[in-house]
RNA sequence: AGCGGGUUGGGAUAGCCAGGAGAUUCCGCCGGGCUCAUAACCCGGAGAUCGGUAGUUCAAAUCUACCACCCGCUACCA
């Protein structure tokens, strides 16, 4: 089956991976969200008829345990963390139609109606497995309430998977010596009841499937070991008490079981949709169209750690029930800090909130993340190349050219200039309405928001080189009108990916109504007659110092996280993270500069712990000329008695400091996370100039 | 181990599915121009044996095989 193009007669769905409620957002789940929604409005400039929703994915084990470590029911500690992405997301300008939660009512009766449809379609049967069980706690123990041994590499782990050793997924009943991660019990295996979606069933189904699927790549053929190999069925069921219940349980034998996460989770999907049927009315969007009549228009936009669930679990679920299976998966790529993956537990993040409170506009951050790279590749954030990208292209580029052209413009002709729009720049313009609407029959957001760019570039270089402030106004007329064109189109093309910044400069135009309602046609519609100066420019330039303050503050919060961690979490990182150094640094020191650092020998004569500080030292430094007192970080990594008579490197000269109340007057070198302290080799004396 | 993705001028990034002339674009660098505009903008230039080897072909960044390195997935982390 080949899918006719968009803009299609029938009505369209876009939806975005469930964020878990268990923690909060940073720029690297912006970047699917962002798609998303890019993607959606791309869709809408076509003119076609789309609706974008989502929701939070509120059960599951880490947030039934989490909760209960912080003492709060499950459902009291999703719903806060959902109505914290409720409030994020439209600062993001990330509007979906429709943003609920899999907790809810609509949710709960249509994923119970999935099951039920399943039971009667005869894809359900039931298998007695093996589930650990705590027999003091009373309580059965699913995923990750067990710990115990590896099976396979012996080391420990957790019930779910092997997370220090071997990383291999583990089966319930796998582990072996069980102990509950609720009381620390000894754990035991029954046997249990569980039931089992045939994914076996649809092996043929999904090979099909898989073929005709649109979207990313790597959507297309990360499952295809799973499909064209062997498919396990599916346990659908957990013993746990947050969930969905199994439904009609009693007559089922099935009490206590609630359904697996990942069943209800992509249901949502159909839920938050007839959420918004329900809301806006069946003729404005009617929900049962796009899932279970006609062509299939439904677009995911995932990231690409849950390519398999919605690419064989999904699917399957959907074909199980009689719906329409989704026309495209587009699976982002990850977003890296620095060249490193993010780490929460490290609070090496860049956070939602937290670009927020700097200051920076959303926009700024939707035009990095929606075209630094190709959809399906990894984006690596910097402060420096947000800057780079933020100034050069939308600062220097397209801000710079909507402000000369408007600005020109109104000056010399109170807004655009009676004349004809060249068949040179119509012809540019035609042709960028094409690419653009190509990009997004490719599901290629970075493109589409390209030819916006492309656009003004082309724009500057009209100007520059027609230089119509050197033409008297019959000449420059013409010249004018197309820049004015120009600008309009570079609105539209651009409100996907920038939308309120879009809005403002089609409202500097003075063009009527909102660019959020325009089409990929008004690109060509002539722009008003009068319109008065712009404003201001569009896009603030980011200077140098706000960078470095940037980067300070982030490497402050690592360290301080860093600081507060235990040996284990610190050897995780740097056990397996041998290449994960930091990129080098670019900008160059002269000679001098390093003559101003006073490094000296010193010997650590004393080290003593500091109350309340979690590693750092108090030391006693000879430096040859004096004896010093630093403060170090360096209590969890090395044995305390062991340090004096170390010898060490210091730098002399570092203003002095106060940490934890106590004065420090230098800085000892170290290598990394783990504080590899720096020594001589020789037999060089305290005091001696290292250079 | 299996699977998926990647490796392209100093840095980043496109092109690969549908093989075809000087390999895209941005940053940076060198030289020039302009002054309407945000010290912006425009023009020109240097810089790449497209990770390696072998093959298919009149023709390979693109297709095939093998190899190296990097990232990820393997059924509950964007």
């Amino acid at each position: 089956m080949t899918h006719e193009e968009f803009p299609t007669e029938h009505p369209a769905l876009v939806t975005c991976g469930l964020p878990y409620a268990n923690g909060d957002l940073h720029v690297g789940h912006l970047r699917t969200y962002v798609s998303g929604d890019a993607f959606s409005r791309g869709l809408r400039r076509l003119g076609q008829d789309v609706a974008f929703v989502s929701g939070s994915d509120m059960h599951g084990t880490p947030i039934a345990v989490n909760a209960e470590k912080e003492g709060v029911s499950p459902e009291e500690f999703a719903l806060r963390h959902h109505e914290q992405y409720e409030e994020t997301f439209p600062r993001f300008n990330v509007d979906f139609d429709n943003y609920g939660h899999t907790h809810d009512e609509t949710n709960v009766e249509l994923t119970q109606a999935f099951v039920r449809a399943w039971e009667a379609n005869d894809h359900v049967y039931e298998k007695e497995i093996q589930v650990a069980y705590d027999p003091d706690a009373d309580q059965w123990l699913p995923d990750r309430y067990v710990e115990g041994e590896c099976p396979y590499c012996g080391e420990h782990a957790r019930g779910d998977e092997c997370d220090e050793g071997c990383q291999r997924h583990l089966e319930p009943g796998d582990i072996v010596d069980p102990v509950s991660t609720l009381t620390g019990n000894p754990a035991e295996y029954r046997e249990r009841e569980h039931k089992f979606l045939r994914l076996s069933e649809f092996q043929e189904y999904l090979e099909g499937f898989i073929n005709r699927l649109e979207g990313t790549s790597n959507a297309q053929n990360q499952p295809r070991e799973w499909i064209e190999g062997e498919l396990q069925d599916l346990c659908i069921t957990r013993d746990m008490d947050w969930g969905i219940d199994y439904p009609d349980e009693e007559a089922n034998g099935a009490d206590d079981l609630v359904l697996y996460v990942w069943v209800d989770a992509p249901v949502e999907y159909v839920a938050s949709s007839k959420q918004y049927s329900e809301r806006v009315g069946d003729e404005t969007y009617d929900w049962e169209e796009v899932w279970a009549e006609g062509d299939s228009e439904i677009v995911h936009v995932i990231g690409r750690d849950i390519i398999q669930h919605h690419t064989v679990f999904w699917p399957s679920m959907l074909k199980a029930a009689d719906y329409n299976e989704p026309r495209a998966v587009c699976a982002t790529g990850f977003v890296n800090l620095n060249g490193e993956a993010f780490s929460t537990s490290r609070n090496r993040a860049i956070w939602a909130d937290e670009y927020l409170a700097e200051g920076f506009h959303p926009d700024l951050l939707r035009y990095y993340l929606a075209t630094a790279a190709g959809f399906e590749r990894d984006v690596n954030f910097s402060w420096e190349r947000f800057q780079e990208r933020v100034n050069t292209e939308l600062a220097d580029v397209v801000g710079n050219f909507v402000n000369r052209a408007l600005l020109f413009a109104a000056r010399n002709f109170d807004g655009t200039p009676d004349a004809e729009l060249t068949d040179e720049t119509e012809t540019r313009i035609a042709a960028a309405m094409d690419d653009y609407e190509d990009a997004l029959n490719d599901y290629d957001v970075r493109s589409a928001g390209e030819t916006a760019v492309a656009l003004a570039r082309y724009g500057n270089e009209y100007i520059q080189n027609a230089a119509p402030w050197k033409l008297d106004d019959d000449e420059a007329a013409p010249v004018i009108r197309d820049c004015v064109q120009l600008v309009k189109a570079v609105a539209v093309l651009l409100q996907p990916i920038t939308p309120e910044k879009a809005e403002d400069a089609w409202d500097q135009l003075g063009a009527e109504g909102r660019v959020a309602d325009a089409t990929v046609a008004d690109c060509l519609q002539a722009p008003p007659e009068t319109f008065p100066e712009p404003d201001g420019p569009l896009f603030e330039k980011i200077d140098d110092e706000r960078v470095a303050e940037l980067n300070e503050k982030l490497e402050t919060r690592v360290a301080e996280a860093t600081a507060g961690e235990d040996d284990e979490a610190a050897n995780d990182e740097t056990d397996d993270g041998t290449a994960a150094f930091e990129a080098l640094a670019d900008d160059r020191i002269d000679f001098g500069t390093f003559q101003d650092l006073d490094l000296r020998v010193g010997r650590i004569e004393g080290a003593d712990e500091i109350e309340g500080a979690d590693d750092l030292l108090r030391l006693s430094v000879d430096i040859g000329i004096e004896t010093r007192q630093i403060v170090a970080g360096l209590k969890q990594l090395h044995d305390v008695a062991d340090l004096p008579g170390t010898k060490v490197v210091v730098v002399a000269n570092l203003e002095q400091a106060e940490l934890f109340g106590v004065e420090s007057d230098g800085m000892v070198l170290a290598a990394g996370e783990e504080a590899d302290l720096l020594t001589t080799h020789g037999d060089a004396a305290p005091g001696t100039k290292i250079k």
